[in-house]
DNA sequence: AATGTATTCAACCGCCAAGGT
DNA sequence: CACCTTGGCGGTTGAATACAT
């Protein structure tokens, strides 16, 4: 009996006890075993196919999400880097909850942890700030507040290393990090030069912004290597200004004109600040 | 140590679109 | 044109685990 039968508490489904249906639930090693040597051999696709020829019992449906979620190579497993945090919200705020598009864009991660990621993060900190994730505050939070804050903390830990290592290059900045080259290269919008966000910032709201106490500031237990490549490569050719802009945050290029920040504190936006809840979006893993 | 509660994430479900017959 | 099969996607579930009391 293996790890994850164990977990799950059952090895197979009572209609395959009673020998009709097909397998549900957690999958064995065997299966595991028999799927990956049937798509070694035959490739991905016809997954209906290609359960009946592996001699598994289970619903091509099954079959794909197992192969693509867990035994595909290059699957990364682990937390979320906080590039790669970054990335989901800023994607999230332009598709929406199109998952699939978002893990375009994050080789080796699949829809679904990224989908997880967002319930269990993100929705979270929603709740806990009593306000809907779709809700305008909560993009407007997100997207002229959250997003700049994290890519800010990104670049000063990047600037952090790059004082450490005088004598060359942090390697993280070219190797260590999955770029995702899939879109620049693929003619993806993600960045759309023409791109104009719904909600916008006054330059007074980037003022009382850039006053604020920075709430990465006394956060020194980062793991995850930054890379200023990818998102000064994708901020000049879109939406965003440049990291290494005189402004110092390139994500308030996304709010531009419009948004009454003193008056979203008043309205109730006490949390634009981030704060300790903030704090535990991204550092509950770092 | 025991119990209760919250969180995580693998897997399933239902719907939809595309393609074939 | 209607029907069927298949693949893909987003939403949801539920067991294991972590954490709090």
């Amino acid at each position: 009996m293996d790890s994850q039968v164990r977990k799950y508490g059952y090895a197979r489904t009572e209609s395959e006890d009673q020998g009709m249906g097909v397998r549900k639930g957690p999958w064995t090693i065997d299966e595991d075993s028999l799927l990956a040597q049937y798509i070694t051999i035959h490739g991905e696709g016809h997954w209906n196919t290609a359960a009946r020829r592996a001699g598994l019992n289970r619903t091509g449906k099954s079959c794909r999400l197992r192969w693509l979620n867990y035994l595909r190579p290059n699957v990364r497993r682990g937390n979320l880097t906080l590039e790669e945090q970054l990335l989901i919200l800023q994607l999230h705020s332009r598709l929406g909850n199109r998952w699939s598009k978002i893990a375009q864009q994050l080789p080796g991660r699949t829809d679904n942890e990224i989908k997880n990621y967002w319930r269990t993060r993100v929705q979270k900190q929603a709740k806990q700030l009593k306000c809907d994730v779709n809700s305008k505050q909560f993009r407007d939070t997100m997207r002229c507040v959250w997003i700049p804050q994290l890519s800010e903390k990104i670049r000063a830990e990047s600037e952090s290393h790059m004082d450490q290592l005088t004598t060359s290059p942090p390697s993280y900045c070219s190797s260590q990090i999955d770029i995702p080259v899939a879109a620049s290269e693929s003619g993806s919008d993600l960045f759309d030069p023409n791109f104009i966000p719904d909600i916008s910032v006054s330059s007074a709201l980037s003022d009382a912004l850039d006053a604020q106490a920075s709430p990465w500031s006394d956060l020194t237990d980062y793991q995850n290597p930054p890379c200023g490549q990818y998102y000064s490569d994708s901020m000049q050719n879109g939406s965003g200004s440049c990291p290494e802009n005189d402004s110092g945050s390139w994500g308030w290029g996304w709010c531009q004109d419009g948004v009454d920040m003193q008056a979203m504190e008043q309205e109730g936006y006490g949390f634009i600040g981030g704060g300790e809840s903030l704090e535990s979006l991204w550092n509950e893993e770092n």
